[in-house]
RNA sequence: GGGUGCGUAGCUCAGUUGGUUCAGAGCAUCUGGUUUACACCCAGAAGGUCAGGGGUUCGAAUCCCUUCGCACCCA
């Protein structure tokens, strides 16, 4: 035999992934098969493959491979987004380094620079995804700034803005500081920090009297425009109508009254910064009040700083209250924790900033996308839990920010021709826009006037539209392929990113093509340490993917990611998970071994035991394969790995190899041993999914095949009826069997002295499973008597009794208090039977069917209670 | 502050609309075993007042209330 006795992983994981690429076996093309169809979620271009891209996309590629195994046109598209903010600040960090500014560089110069960058990082993350073995359609690889995707996502804002669902609009957004962008609520991270409560005390105009409002942000008196108090509040009625003079600055500000004031929080007083607060800037508009922007675009302080113009905003609060301080304005600083918003890139502080920016409208587009999930169930989320969060999301929706102060993205095909506010155009292209600038403003325009907006969209501007546009579906909805693969069938991805993109996908995709992009959307874990951290590569938790792949195959990192995670459940990684996939391979590859270790012997007659055996594991696995398909239509993929791991591990290798192993260097008759390759082939056919390369490399070793017999194109095994009697029978065998075992152990009877049994067949329990009791217990002569044997040990299985004769004393004693004990726990069982059915209410109240069964137990029970109580008679 | 989910064996989790022989699995643990495919192995054992309390019911891990603890989302 030329088979090691270890099997090499990475010898034929890349001869295997070869061998698939190179027959195309992942590709495809629209034609009369039913199509199934996946999107991968893009992974950011110049990223790396982390211990999230891997358990998502491992999942992706055991449906694709079991959609491919079922017959279906499978289409896995793979392909990255451009990742704005993150790369662009890759490629700033890394112009840095070599004393580039990216404000020295024009927007053209610096996107060559970002292109550069893209084109030696871009793509490595997709390798490694090969590495895993993901079955992806190579072919159709998709980046979200190639010139089709690009059209895609500008047409589809003209589009929408025509629609009049997208507007500019002059708002307060969430300013990132250092990215120098905006940010959607959703890039926000709300961190408790610990901060300080300031009490400033404010001089009224033309009065000795003061007040104190009471701030976390002194450095914002510099945008102070009003004094807010609640008119209900007696403590200022005296105030009403005065004005305060801002410290320091010296500004006469009005006292204002509204509601929105909490008597309660800090003096009473609120100082009002419209231009630095969302809810001041409410009161602002309210009010009427003068609007002072203070801070530059990298949060240092501009002229309304006066003398810290040019400080950033931490410095100058530090300063700023020191000189408060010195000119005794301070009244008192407590400590006070409050939730800060933190950018998810660059967790820089973010501040609240008014700008112009452009907005799409939510709640229209929100309707549909509820309508599916949670009423139609035209789209299912797995697992359902997630609903809710869903629910909560969609029905409070706001607008979406959609612009980015960004050059790595898809430029808002925006034109401006003059200052004012309405003064712009939307257009693809600059000539377009030079004609409908013309029409608007009524005046000669020309090319050199205009001014395409310097900003950006948002990233998930462009992944929302992803399912259509990976078909071409935004620019060509007529096109074969998008009717043929649109909608897909299931998208895998983190709840992290619920609403991100998922619920944005659903909502381009009814208000482009009516249908949704998509049918269920698995939901997986976040891939947390054993500490339960998120693992990432900031806290360098997270182990090297590559790495991982190398120690344990592919294929033991697949199963080790699946073993432990349920649906949505976090899963809590660990390296003995992936320990375990490994010994999974080692263990069929040796079943391989062993039944091609094997000589047959032509003439021999097949033994009953082996007959029987074969008949069993057709039938179990028959029975497996119903229960498979249940799990996978729940997309409970960790439970149907366990199905199969048990399948085979449990009743393939523990007990049916075991079954028809000839003795040593003996042969195989011709038939057993067929039959167990022929089941093998079925195991390793459901086994692909989840394995998909110690499996092709067995499926080849079994015989020579033509590449169109490989497995990964093979068929799925037929569901059809079996045999479950012979499922029941085996079991009270093996129970039988675990009988003799037992005894074995407790009496040290080795394995290899042979022993007669003797049985009482009270159950009248069908004898065609003797010939694998008498092998698997390694039994001289088994025999059926009426009446027990003296000198014996014994065993019960339901109620038959089973006595295996041996030589010399047997403790009679230590028999006795074996029986005694079970007989007390079946009087015990009897007691409480005899209970329930004497309890009128239950007999009146239960279904007929339960009082049945419990009337059957009483019986059982009975029954039990005299064989044992004869036993100890006889001892 | 508002919302959602969770708490079952040492660990990670199943447990379908309340009802079959005193709650299951995998891993870990313990005991025994190896010249016979695999010690990345085989056979077996132990381990749980289903977070605590109360209620509904003939019957509750499952439904309701409440307390405690944890996680996530939103503001």
């Amino acid at each position: 035999m030329s088979s090691k006795v270890e099997y090499n992983s990475k010898e034929s994981e890349q001869k295997w992934y070869s061998y698939w690429d190179e027959h195309n076996f992942f590709h495809s093309e629209v034609d009369e098969r039913e199509p199934y169809s996946i999107v991968i979620p893009p992974p950011n271009v110049t990223g790396v493959l982390h211990m999230g891209h891997m358990l998502n996309n491992t999942i992706q590629d055991v449906l694709v491979r079991r959609a491919r195994l079922l017959g279906k046109n499978a289409c896995w598209v793979p392909g990255t987004d451009h990742a704005s903010i993150a790369t662009e600040a890759k490629v700033v960090a890394k112009l840095k380094t070599e004393g580039i500014s990216k404000s020295d560089l024009t927007r053209d110069q610096f996107l060559s620079h970002a292109w550069e960058w893209t084109n030696e990082y871009g793509g490595k993350i997709l390798n490694q995804l090969k590495k895993l073995g993901a079955s992806c359609d190579w072919q159709r690889t998709k980046f979200t700034l190639d010139d089709d995707m690009y059209e895609s996502v500008i047409d589809s804002f003209i589009n929408l803005y025509n629609k009049g669902l997208i507007y500019r609009g002059y708002r307060m957004v969430n300013w990132d500081p250092e990215a120098q962008t905006t940010l959607s609520d959703e890039e926000v991270i709300y961190e408790e920090k610990q901060g300080k409560l300031y009490f400033i005390s404010y001089p009224l105009e033309n009065s000795d009297e003061k007040l104190t409002i009471a701030t976390t942000r002194p450095e914002t008196i510099f945008g102070d425009s009003a004094i807010c108090i609640n008119p209900k509040d007696e403590r200022f009625t005296h105030l009403k109508g005065k004005k305060a003079i801002v410290p320091i600055v010296g500004r006469i500000i009005p006292i204002i009254e509204d509601e929105y004031v909490e008597m309660e929080f800090g003096t009473g007083c609120l100082k009002v910064t419209p231009a630095h607060d969302e809810n001041d800037k409410t009161l602002g508009e309210k009010h009427k009040l003068e609007v002072f922007d203070i801070f530059n675009p990298d949060a240092t302080l501009n002229s309304f700083g006066l003398h810290y113009e040019g400080q950033d905003r931490f410095e100058a609060r530090k300063n700023f209250v020191t000189e408060l301080e010195e000119k005794n304005f301070v009244i008192k600083v407590e400590d006070y924790t409050n939730k800060v918003g933190t950018s998810e890139r660059t967790k820089a502080v973010i501040e609240p900033r008014l700008s112009d920016q452009w907005f799409l409208k939510m709640k229209d587009l929100a309707k549909p996308a509820i309508e599916a999930v949670l009423k139609s169930d035209d789209i299912k989320l797995h697992p359902k839990k997630f609903e809710n969060t869903y629910r909560n999301w969609m029905e409070n929706i706001r607008d979406w920010n959609i612009s980015r102060q960004l050059w790595w993205g898809h430029q808002i095909p925006a034109y401006y021709f003059g200052d004012g506010e309405d003064d712009y155009v939307i257009a693809k292209t600059k000539e377009e826009a030079l004609v409908k600038a013309k029409q608007k403003s009524e005046k000669s325009i020309s090319l050199e006037d205009l001014k395409q907006d310097e900003d950006v969209l948002d990233t998930w501007f462009s992944s929302w539209l992803w399912p259509m546009s990976v078909f071409d579906g935004i620019r060509h909805p007529e096109n074969e392929e998008f009717k043929y693969y649109y909608p897909t069938n299931d998208l895998v991805t983190g709840p992290d990113i619920l609403f991100f993109w998922v619920a944005r996908m659903i909502m381009a995709g009814y208000e482009y093509t009516d249908k949704k992009p998509f049918e269920n959307v698995y939901l997986t874990g976040l891939v947390r340490d054993k500490k339960r951290q998120k693992m990432s590569k900031s806290l360098g938790n997270s182990p090297d993917a590559l790495e991982l792949i190398e120690n344990y195959s592919a294929d033991g990192v697949r199963v080790g990611l699946l073993l432990s995670n349920a649906a949505g459940n976090d899963l809590l990684f660990d390296e003995a998970l992936c320990q375990q996939g490994k010994g999974f391979s080692n263990k069929i590859w040796n079943a391989y071994r062993l039944i091609t270790s094997w000589t047959v012997d032509e003439n021999l007659l097949q033994p009953e035991s082996s007959k029987k055996a074969i008949d069993w594991y057709s039938s179990v696995f028959q029975e497996k394969l119903v229960e498979l398909e249940d799990h996978y239509s729940k997309y409970r993929i960790s439970d149907a790995l366990m199905t199969s791991y048990k399948l085979v591990w449990d009743d393939f290798c523990s007990w049916f190899l075991e079954i028809i192993k000839p003795g040593y260097e003996q042969p195989i008759d011709k038939s057993t041993l067929s039959a167990a390759i022929s089941l093998f082939e079925d195991n390793l056919k459901i086994l692909h999914p989840f394995m998909p390369f110690v499996t092709e490399e067995i499926w080849h070793q079994i015989q020579k095949r033509k590449p169109e017999d490989a497995l990964t194109v093979s068929k799925w095994p037929k569901l059809h009826s079996f045999d479950k009697q012979i499922i029941s029978e085996f079991t009270f065998a093996s129970e039988v069997i675990s009988g003799i075992r037992t005894i074995r152990k407790e009496k040290n009877i080795s394995f290899k002295n042979k022993i007669d049994l003797v049985v009482i067949n009270n159950e009248s329990a069908n004898r065609t499973m003797d010939s694998i009791i008498s092998k698997m217990g390694n039994i001289q002569d088994l025999t059926y008597s009426d009446a027990g044997m003296e000198g014996s040990l014994t065993f019960r299985v339901k109620s038959n009794e089973y006595f295996i004769p041996v030589d010399g004393a047997i403790d009679v004693e230590a028999e006795k208090e074996k029986l005694k004990e079970e007989l007390n726990y079946y009087k015990g069982f009897l007691k409480s039977v005899e209970k329930k059915l004497s309890n009128e209410r239950f007999v009146s109240n239960a279904p007929e069917k339960v009082v049945a069964i419990e009337k059957q137990k009483k019986e059982d029970a009975l029954a039990q209670i005299e064989t044992i109580s004869k036993s100890l008679e006889n001892l």
